[in-house]
Parts: C-alpha cells; structure tokens; sequence
DNA sequence: TTTAGTTTGTACCCAACAGTATAGAAGAGC
DNA sequence: GCTCTTCTATACTGTTGGGTACAAACTAAA
C-alpha cells in the first residue's frame, strides 16, 4: 500500500490549485492546504518552490493535450481526429465549469515566466488542428485560419462563460464551433 | 496651474497597473511605484484600498465602454453603430497588445470580488450588439447568438494573440470577425 | 492673509509571504 | 533486522504584503 506521496500525483492537486487562483493568487498556504501536501514534501518534490510547481503544472497540463488532443489529431483519421478533440476539450474543461490555465497565465505578468511553454501550447493545437482540417480538404489557408478561430473561440467561451457565470454559453459555443469542423463546411 | 492629484485622473494610471499585474499580482508597491502616487494619495482617495482601486477601475473601464460602444451600439444608425464598436475596440485593446481587464478579472478568484460587474459589462455588451444586429434585419436568434460569438472571439483573440505574442493574430481575428457583422451575413 | 478643506509623505503595525534547516518517519532492498 | 533513500513535519528566518496614523504641505475662497 502507497501512503507516502509521489510528485506525479502531486502535481494534478497543485494544478487545480493554480487554476482556481491563477498563479500570483496562489500562495504557498494554499497549496498546502487545499492539497494536504505538507510544505516539507512539496519542497522536497520542488526545490525550485513556487515557480517550478507551476512549471511542472504546466508541463502535466501540455503532456495531457499532447496524448488526448494533438497526437490523435495528426495520426488519427481526420474526421475521428476532430470528433475525438471536441470530446476531449468538453470534458477537459468540464463544459465550461473549468478553465482553461495556459490561457490564464497568458493574460497577466506570469506569461513572461512560461512564454515558451504557453506560446507552443496554442501554436502545437493550431498547427494539429489545421492538419487534420487539411486532411480533410480543406485548402491550406482556410484551415489555418479556421482551426485559430476554433481555438481562441474555445478560449473565449471559457471566459465568457466564467464571466456570465453560466455554463451554457460554454455549450453553445462549443456546438456553434463544432459545426464549423464539420466535413462539409470547408465548401461554402 | 494644477499639481496635485485627482481621483479621477488616478483611475486610469492605476487601471494600468492592474491591467499589466492582475488584480493579485498588483501590489500596493508597484501602484505606487508605477504610477508615482503616494500612499498617503492612494489611501485618501479609496480608503477601502486595493479592492476599492479595483472597484474603481472596473467602473472606470465599464463607463468608457457604456459611453463609446454600448450607447452608440443601441442608439447610432446600425450599420454606423456596428462600425463604431469596431474602431473602439480596435483602439481601445491596441491592435492586440493590451488585453480585457474585466476578462481577466472573470478568470480566477477575482471573479467573486466584483462577479456582478463582470457579467454585467458582457451582458450589457451581448445585448446591445444584438439588438444592433437585429434593426440590421437578422432575426432575434440569429442576432444573439452571433453577437455572442463575436464577444467572445474578442476575448479569445485577446488570450491568443498575448499567449503567441503576435499582435498579428488579434487583428486577421477581428476582420473575420467584422465580416461577420456586414449587412449581408444573416442570409447566407 | 487668514482659514478651512484637500492632498501628500513618512513612519509604523501586524499578518502573511516564500523559502530554509533539520530531525525524524516510512518504505525498499538486502 | 539493518541500512540507505525517500518522504514528511515542524520550527524558524527575513521580506513584503495591505493597511493605519498623523503631521506637514498645498490650494481655494473669504
């Protein structure tokens, strides 16, 4: 039996830490509070402390869209590259109850400490997403434009969701976006 | 001649701050180190502190937007109107390198500070829009789901183009986005 | 020029912050 | 059971956080 932690698991604890605080709302007090995890272990885990928490968060979020969203949407074929995305992305964010912590950080002075780690993030999404469009038929300059749209839309509806306080709008959009993916709408 | 400070006149400088740092990165260090106001100044003029700055941002920042895109959104000729709410935005977000203060602020705990202000400022943006678009002749449906739309891809754009660092991304977001409120779009 | 009201700088408070040191507990391999 | 490594709890440090107190400086109106 396992009663010690590992950093591996971790890491997912700290991660909804950050996203429910953002990065500079979290405090060492918190984290260890909301994750049970003592400041010996956590420092032990991350000598680096509050930065390389982060970093690691950042890292376990990226590997995951890696697996279950850019990987199958280069490999897979590409109308079940995409379905498999929408699925991935409304259960990832919880239909909206959940937001998105790369596009977080993105926003305030934190950015400048992950530029690299947030910029390939979206760019990797947009250029796996245009390939699977372009597998699709879509002509190259449409579907990079499309799959951009498509993901600041995603990020948008998060906001706007949280914003309005209203899951829905979450929903809605993701099936307004979902519509534009479709095999069909290339050709208008 | 005029060399002390007004409230008024402070808003702005402090709304800079917190549009750079996010309301928990802000501290009262840097308000007064980056917009040369005193503590003293500061605690005079919002006794409630950083909160009650905040409060006073956000208000700032949702009275230009009444004044400049709600107002003329409902009250302008349609098409004038539309176009109007294009230039402010453009200007006001500078072509992508400033980003939505009040988007922000929805994303973490900031949120439950000032939740009514937050979703008052979209709601009231959502509506005016709509109603724009529908004396423009789209039916009601169509109205608010595209002016939406066009909300949050604003956002979205805001999120993507700081997390690329590509200004770029934020203005080709907001031509496709303005091809979608032209007179014609709500036949297609 | 006095006076009343507004604005400002400075010194101070305590709590919370990130981070360190270290001794001890728990688990794995032999 | 012994030992080496990994993990954890606790006490401690210096710094910065937001906020207060108050006296001095400034301005406008009489």
């Amino acid at each position: 039996m396992r009663t010690l932690n590992e950093r591996s698991d971790v890491v997912p604890r700290i991660a909804e830490v950050f996203r429910e605080l953002g990065y500079e709302g979290t405090s060492l007090s918190q984290i260890i509070e909301r994750t049970g995890v003592g400041k010996g272990s956590l420092y032990h885990f991350f000598p680096g402390g509050k930065e390389e928490m982060a970093g690691a968060v950042l890292a376990d979020v990226d590997a995951w869209f890696e697996r279950h969203v850019f990987q199958p949407l280069q490999d897979e074929d590409s109308d079940r590259a995409i379905a498999t995305m929408w699925d991935a992305v409304n259960s990832y964010f919880c239909s909206g109850g959940r937001i998105c912590l790369v596009g977080a950080f993105a926003l305030d002075e934190t950015r400048n400490r992950f530029a690299d780690v947030i910029a390939g993030y979206f760019r990797r999404w947009i250029q796996a997403l245009t390939g699977a469009l372009v597998r699709q038929g879509w002509d190259k300059a449409a579907a990079a434009a499309t799959a951009e749209e498509i993901v600041l839309g995603i990020q948008g509806a998060l906001i706007l969701a949280r914003a309005l306080g209203d899951q829905a709008v979450f929903s809605r959009s993701m099936q307004r976006l979902q519509v534009r993916t479709r095999r069909s709408s290339h050709r208008r």
